[in-house]
DNA sequence: CTATTATTTCAATAATTCTTGAAATTCCAG
DNA sequence: CTGGAATTTCAAGAATTATTGAAATAATAG
């Protein structure tokens, strides 16, 4: 197997791309390489068509896996694993954002949660728990709404994001009625 | 200067985990405390609460003036320059999204729109560029869409993040004004 | 100006991360 | 079972990135 050309600058750019991303470069080459493969493929398929060693290859399908970027599937009468990236591409970005939260925010989230429990008598330590907190509430409020997001079908996240700013005039629209019937529930 | 034990252990979890989000563990500490500290402070008294050399420290600020993540102030009567996070942390939230898209998105962007100019014969890169397509049409519309949040006022996205799944009923009310402005439009 | 202080640059080396080939292990067809 | 193919693990060396002290530069008080 080898890479077209035009393959090939993506999976270059994928590859110089993953030290920014978080991964390197390898893994990066690698995921573009499935990602623009119609068919799944085999780590020797890999190694060949990105010029790297077999155990890379192993080692970056392996860490392509803990992330869920890849699919492993079969072929009949071949034992050899075959690897492919997810075919829906929001369904992609449900899990890079699901995963990017739990590597580089979950523990930062407990670590602020943890602050909060102290009870610290010094003016510095109090700021600084404050400071905590509004940073706790933030990415409490960003995460909690991007869980809600993700429940959401695509259909309707897709209008909401069409939607863009437009979306001032429904949510205060929303305001406005949410206005009225608390106060009904007041009066009556 | 001295930081105490209550910020150390958020100076320290962000040096950790410094490296998960692309940026050294130094970067991350002066980060921190600058993060937890009321006053500015100037590099002599990074250098002495962090323990690191003064050249860390000037090159760490350097980097995270890059990022637009430290403001730089000076004092009445004293000519070092002192340093300080922003105070309002939704602003942080924005400039990190938009560092965070220049430096991880955008380079991508222009190498998914250089693709989508080729007019590749082979069914492999045609298949090839129609995923690209698939990606560059997901990164348009989030990152568009981000453009639109940032415009809108903080009080907007905050009643809309708030509202979470509930966006769901507004947009379907929408849909349905639309579908109805749509057909009068036609019929009319 | 000049002396002193503040800051940056830079080359070295320390530390970390990546990549590899060889060895070990797993898997399954026969 | 057993033999060979497929895959993983691992330790060593390559490559990259981080950190430092010293030297250079910049800034300003006197």
């Amino acid at each position: 197997m080898q890479v077209t050309d035009f393959q090939q600058a993506f999976i270059l750019h994928f590859g110089e791309m993953g030290s920014r991303w978080g991964i390197n470069r390898t893994v990066g080459q690698i995921y573009a390489l499935l990602f623009v493969s119609e068919e799944p493929l085999n780590a020797e398929q890999i190694t060949e068509a990105l010029g790297m060693s077999r155990s890379n290859v192993s080692m970056g399908l392996k860490e392509l896996q803990s992330w869920r970027l890849v699919q492993r599937t079969h072929r009949p009468g071949d034992r050899r694993e075959y690897f492919a990236a997810p075919e829906d591409i929001w369904e992609i970005l449900r899990i890079l954002v699901e995963e990017r939260r739990k590597r580089e925010i979950d523990p930062t989230l407990s670590m602020l949660r943890q602050a909060q429990l102290d009870k610290p008598e010094a003016a510095a330590d109090r700021y600084a728990q404050a400071r905590m907190q509004e940073m706790l509430d933030l990415i409490e409020l960003v995460t909690g709404w991007l869980d809600e997001l993700r429940q959401l079908d695509q259909d309707t996240v897709l209008q909401l994001m069409k939607l863009g700013g437009g979306v001032k005039k429904l949510v205060a629209a929303k305001q406005r009625l949410a206005g009225k019937s608390r106060r009904n529930a007041k009066t009556h």
